[in-house]
DNA sequence: GCCAACGTTGGC
DNA sequence: GCCAACGTTGGC
């Protein structure tokens, strides 16, 4: 079982819009990037647990956890006229891009800000941090621990 | 709104 | 296949 972190636009599509989709579960389309296209073809795996980062936002941070229920298969947007995703050089005969089902776990009491995540030190290697662009990003055991230990401690407070 | 980082496109 | 131009992302 592997974590990941998922890039949103809150303005797009936030957390709560997860929370209040049937069962929490909902599509994440519209990947159009291919580092982050390869990982939802062939890393991301279900029960996998992500991390739901809200970005270009004041202020950005992870705003909760959820978790795949359906791994990698085309993202029916690429092949839809009507839809901002589409994208007139997909081949149905071989798709070009990929997307996979969430479902809400936990939306965190209070968002885990770029701030915070930045001052700990154990995170200063997230991929968040060296690579900020990628929008489907992997993250490790030791971050994912940290993460929700920042969420913890933040319920109590 | 600015700008740095970086991904994509297209001419050669 | 290189690389300049261009477009997008995303924090500040």
């Amino acid at each position: 079982m592997r974590h990941w972190l998922f890039k949103t636009e809150p303005g797009e599509y936030s957390i709560d819009d997860l929370a209040a989709a049937p069962q929490g579960i909902a599509r994440w389309d519209g990947i159009r990037n291919y580092q982050a296209r390869n990982l939802l073809r062939d890393e991301v795996q279900i029960g996998d647990q992500i991390l739901v980062y809200h970005s270009s936002c004041k202020p950005a941070g992870v705003a909760g956890i959820a978790q795949v229920v359906r791994s990698g298969y085309p993202d029916p947007a690429q092949f839809d006229l009507t839809s901002a995703y589409h994208d007139a050089k997909a081949d149905p005969q071989s798709p070009r891009w990929f997307c996979v089902d969430i479902r809400l776990v936990e939306k965190f009491p209070r968002l885990i800000t770029l701030q915070t995540i930045k001052k700990q030190a154990v995170l200063a290697n997230m991929t968040l941090l060296k690579q900020g662009r990628l929008s489907i990003q992997p993250v490790s055991a030791a971050q994912w621990r940290r993460i929700q230990a920042l969420s913890d401690s933040a319920s109590q407070a």
